[in-house]
DNA sequence: TATTAGTTTGTAATCATTACAAATTGATAG
DNA sequence: CTATCAATTTGTAATGATTACAAACTAATA
């Protein structure tokens, strides 16, 4: 990415210094962060910065269509502001969203032919490598 | 299905009044219930019968493998007894959501092969059919 | 019948998210 | 530069789904 800038604006986003720490952070963060996890981040930075403008701004990113929102957990929305098509899964034990690859083509049934979709998610859930080695 | 009380006993759940009538709902219900939805359907038959009930109820049939949590709408989790893979469209017209099938052979990279993965979700999100030509 | 464990219930607390209005900032025109 | 207006940010208060908790109730057992 040339310009977070730049890029906001070609998105229809005035960037604003908040909107563009928003963004870089979700970028340069592969963590799925939450809300808190952002605002945390970031109140260093920005001393002022207020919770409510994450929520505002993550929810333009979303309007906009450069960030999503992932519902994977029961209790936090996280935000991802990788697009490309990818699946992600939950560790339970260390709580670690990892993402993965899917393709998917032939997966799909014809019964959603006439619908219009806009967003797919997929969700797996389990133990990852790391945690099954450790225990 | 035989018999709802037989089929919780053979789950390890002590089959009592409210379980059932809330594994039943969940049975016959298609819709993907929210807790709400569930509490509301039942208060005509169980005049007693307590919100957190519905939760606790809720939380066992997770726990022992008989009904899942969907996540795919942000405010409510909702309630799904029907255990063969399958995914949900949610349409952001209408809320309805609907099921469909799904066959993940092959969709899948294989990043996850030493992830130890216990249940996998699929979320669509759009304008389903009905909505599309109504408009 | 008495005891005990399991279940249900109602209420209060928690906490992520939203609503809202005041304060601030940024752009534009005179 | 200054006045004006719109957009953005901020802090606080409300909302509402979910959870914690303890009392009431039920079922099983001795
Ligand atoms: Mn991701
Ligand atoms: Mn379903
Ligand atoms: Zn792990
Ligand atoms: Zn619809």
């Amino acid at each position: 990415m040339v310009n977070v800038g730049d890029f906001l604006k070609t998105n229809g986003i005035k960037p604003s210094y908040q909107r563009i720490k928003i963004y870089e952070f979700l970028m340069n963060n592969k963590e799925h962060p939450t809300v808190e996890t952002i605002y945390n981040a970031l109140n260093g930075q920005i001393p002022t910065l207020s919770k409510t403008t994450v929520y505002n701004t993550l929810k333009i990113f979303i309007d906009k269509g450069i960030a999503m929102a992932i519902t994977i957990d029961e209790i936090e929305v996280r935000f991802d502001a990788h697009m490309d098509m990818h699946g992600h899964f939950k560790c339970e034990q260390c709580n670690t969203i990892y993402d993965f690859n899917v393709n998917f083509e032939g997966a799909l049934s014809d019964e959603l032919n006439d619908f219009e979709i806009t967003e797919q998610q997929m969700f797996f859930y389990g133990i990852c490598k790391k945690c099954k080695n450790h225990s």
